[in-house]
This record gives structure tokens, C-alpha cells and sequence, in this order.
DNA sequence: TCTGGGGTCCTCGGGCCT
DNA sequence: TCTGAGGCCCGAGGACCC
């Protein structure tokens, strides 16, 4: 089965930085090399983004709540983070990727896909991976994992296997690179335990429990028909097929926004319908400057609401028009926001767009704008220019304003959760000093 | 005091239309 | 006029990923 993943002569690399977020910090904060490190957010509802490989021995990982962090490993070096750093050394290390292929295909900062079958005409998909690590130690300073295999699904896992371990006892160092050459395929994949394989979650690993599937070769062992019953058409024949070591997707440079969404949860529940109205406008002003920022338009719109239960809701309404200002997004959420009894309380609100596309016109509030195209079009537009020159905190939504205090707040901040209730949260390492 | 934020994709049910 | 089938869109939610 592996021949149809070969037959092709496709060359993945997958490349996954090592513990980038706490790597990052590293380089800017060198006194903190070999110590446990954790970056996330640092309230009571903060939860861990990134964990060095020292806490990691400790049982801290990514999506651990901060609280529970801090108990398992009272000595970490707690981190706020600052993603929009990140997101400047993930450029660097990006350029470094389109040196060896223009077919990059990045997952997220720290992650990305890149089709080398051209360049290794020249160099061995092996060879490329090493020089690749070496260049984005010595150049940008950090440290990554690769993957080499003829298709995606098949280079990540393999990426995975490169990787550092950490464990009570210490850290393992990783191979750097491991390359699943073709015709191994199989020998590499059937050991591995079913949830390594992309799209088994916890939910789906406990319906193939359910089938007595614990490895990737019983999973390999039924039938595409069972699998289909039991997971569903798309999860079905999908599973099957990475079970036998076949995966098709390309490496897809230019994947389009699909939806842009800004949530926020707060560091005490929200009761009343007026405190969730002003999070909802500032959330609406964030989406609709993101939309202007891609030059497109929502025509579906959807509120999320968290309650204290930490059951979640989404109500979406598609009005028509595509619309990319804030006024407009939070008038369309405004009749959603109308259906949720805040009572149980609200610990976390979200605005999302999605159905993007080319805007269109919006109802304006003066004639002579709305006549020219939308006063709220016109008016965002000059906030854009205010922000662009003074910062996103310049100017806001004024409905936000509560108590002679505008809370702005810059995408990327406070991105893994809430600041205790002052608002407060650490911007330099707090824990043990050295 | 457990559980963030930003995404994608899929399934399912209901409404509408032919 | 009624009914069922099928396609399509929309809304809601689940699952998963980093």
C-alpha cells in the first residue's frame, strides 16, 4: 500500500521548532538556559502555550492550565509571552524555508511543510534537512526537528520522532532528523499507537477502542466499510488511508483565510448583558480591522459564549451583505447576543466572520459618505491610518468605554488567557531568580 | 478554584425549492 | 392539491490541530 505514497516521488520535509515559544525567550533571556520555562498566560484561567524541556520533565505541557503548572513545577520561570515577537523570529526562520523551496506551506509560527521533490534534484531530501537545521541554529539561533518522507502526513509523524523526550528522570537529546525512506513506510507507521495519527482525538481514539484499535496496524487491519460506520464518511475513508500510509494532500503555499474570529475569556465571570455588549463591540472592532487588513468582507457572523458551566454556545446569522466594520459585525451580533441569558454567568465571549469574500457596501450613518461608498467604511479606514501611526490603543469604539478607561487591547496580547482581576499579568519573568 | 485563543473541517438537522 | 425525494443553504455543534 506504501507504493501508491512513493509511486509519486514526492519529498516532504516537515520542520517543527523545538519548544519555540520558550526557545525564543531563551535567546533574549540566556540566564535562563537550562532551567524549567514556561510561557502562557499567568492568571487563574491562564493555561501553558509552551514548556521548556526541563518543566516538561516535570509533567508540564502545552494546554496544562497554569495553576496546575505551577504546582507540578513551583521553580518554572512563568513567562507572559509576547506573540508578536514570536511571529518576528517565525518570519526569519520562514525565509530560511523559501531559501530551499518556494513550496512552504507553514501550519502555524513554529511549523511548516515544505515540498523539496524539485531541489532534490540537486541534493538529497536527507542532506537538505540537515543543512536546513544547521542554517536556522547558526543564522537564527534555535533549535528544530525534521522530518523527511514522501508525503505529509508521513513527515510530521517523522518530525515527531526526531524530537527531543524529556522525561523525570532527564531530557533525551533528538535525532534532529529522521527520514522514513520509501518502501518503509509501513515498518515506520504500524508500531506507532493509533492517537499519533493526525484527526485521532480523544474522542475519536475512544470509538476505536470501542473496535479493540490500540496500534496504527489494527487500525490497518479493518475495513474502509467499517471504519466509515464507525467514524463517518470523511473521518473514515481519511483514517483508512493514513493507516496504509497514504496521503496525497500537496504542500499548499497559499491556503486562504477562511474565518477570522477574536475571543477573550475573563478572569471572573460576566453576569451582566451590558458588560457582554461593550466585550462584544471591542471584539467587533478587532475582527472587522483584521477583515480590512485582508481586504475582505464577512457574510456569516457568529458569537460564542462560554458559560461558567464551561458549556459553549454559537449563534450565527448570515445577513447578506459581506461586511468588514465594526458597527456593522457588532449590530449583526447584537441580535444573537439578545437569545443568551447571561444570568448562569459568562466566562468567555467570542465574535467570529467567516463566508469571507469581497466586501460590500455598508449602510452609512451620513448621506453624502453613504452615497460614496459607507460612512463606517470611511470612518474605519481613518482608524486604521490613526492606529497604524499611534498604535492599536490610539483610538477605539467609544460604547467600550466604562469608567473613564478604554481597555484596548493588541491582537496577540494576552493570547493564553486572562490577567488576574486588576488586569495585571507579568511582563517579566516572574518565579525563583537565579 | 482546571481547562486560552485562533483556526479548519465535518456532521446533522431543518427549511426551502424543484 | 398533496407527498416524497433530492439538492442546496444555513445554523449549530463536535472534533481536532497548534
Amino acid at each position: 500500500m506504501a507504493e501508491a505514497a512513493t509511486r509519486s516521488g514526492r519529498c516532504i520535509l516537515h520542520v517543527d521548532m523545538d519548544a519555540f515559544f520558550v526557545a525564543v525567550e531563551m535567546l533574549r533571556h540566556p540566564e535562563l538556559r537550562g532551567r524549567p520555562v514556561v510561557v502562557g498566560g499567568a492568571g487563574p484561567r491562564g493555561v501553558v502555550a509552551a514548556a521548556s524541556y526541563e518543566a516538561r520533565r516535570y509533567g508540564v505541557h502545552s494546554a496544562l492550565a497554569s495553576t496546575i503548572a505551577r504546582r507540578r513545577c513551583p521553580e518554572a520561570v512563568f513567562l507572559a509571552g509576547d506573540y508578536l515577537h514570536y511571529a518576528d523570529v517565525s518570519r526569519q526562520v520562514f525565509a530560511l524555508f523559501e531559501a530551499v523551496t518556494p513550496f512552504v506551506e507553514g501550519l502555524s509560527l513554529d511549523e511548516a511543510f515544505l515540498d523539496v521533490t524539485g531541489a532534490r534534484r540537486h541534493r538529497h531530501g536527507e542532506e537538505l534537512a540537515w543543512a536546513l537545521r544547521e542554517r536556522v541554529a547558526t543564522e537564527v539561533g534555535l533549535a528544530c526537528s525534521v522530518g523527511v518522507a514522501p508525503n505529509k502526513f508521513l513527515a510530521k509523524l517523522a518530525s515527531e520522532a526526531a524530537k527531543p523526550t524529556a522525561s523525570p528522570t532527564g531530557v533525551t537529546p533528538g535525532r534532529g532528523v529522521v527520514v522514513v525512506r520509501p518502501g518503509t513506510e509501513l515498518a515506520f507507521l504500524h508500531p506507532l499507537p493509533v492517537q499519533s495519527l493526525w484527526g485521532v482525538g480523544p474522542a475519536t481514539l475512544e470509538r476505536l477502542r470501542r473496535l479493540g484499535v490500540v496500534s496504527v496496524a489494527d487500525l490497518a487491519g479493518l475495513s474502509e466499510s467499517v471504519l466509515v460506520g464507525a467514524l463517518g464518511k470523511a473521518n473514515g475513508r481519511h483514517l483508512h488511508a493514513l493507516s496504509h500510509g497514504q496521503d496525497d494532500r500537496p504542500v499548499e503555499p497559499d491556503r486562504g483565510v477562511k474565518s477570522v474570529s477574536q475571543e477573550t475569556t475573563f478572569a471572573s465571570d460576566l453576569h451582566d448583558r451590558e458588560d457582554l455588549w461593550r466585550e462584544v463591540v471591542r471584539l467587533s472592532d478587532a475582527v472587522a480591522a483584521r477583515l480590512r487588513h485582508l481586504g475582505l468582507g464577512a457574510r456569516t457572523l457568529t458569537l460564542k459564549v462560554r458559560f461558567a458551566s464551561f458549556t459553549t454556545i454559537t449563534r450565527s446569522v448570515t445577513p447578506g451583505a459581506a461586511v468588514q466594520t465594526g458597527p456593522a459585525i457588532a449590530q449583526a451580533v447584537s441580535g444573537l447576543l439578545d437569545t443568551v441569558d447571561p444570568a448562569p454567568g459568562v466566562r468567555l465571549i467570542g465574535v467570529g466572520a467567516a463566508n469571507l469574500g469581497e466586501p460590500a457596501e455598508q449602510l452609512g450613518l451620513f448621506d453624502e459618505a453613504s452615497a460614496r461608498g459607507g460612512a463606517w467604511t470611511d470612518a474605519s479606514c481613518a482608524v486604521d491610518g490613526i492606529r497604524e501611526r499611534f498604535g492599536d490603543a490610539a483610538i477605539g469604539p467609544a460604547s467600550i468605554l466604562r469608567d473613564g478607561a478604554m481597555r484596548p487591547r493588541r491582537r496577540g496580547e494576552q493570547q493564553w488567557g486572562p490577567t488576574g482581576p486588576d488586569g495585571s499579568g507579568p511582563d517579566e519573568p516572574i518565579g525563583n531568580d537565579p
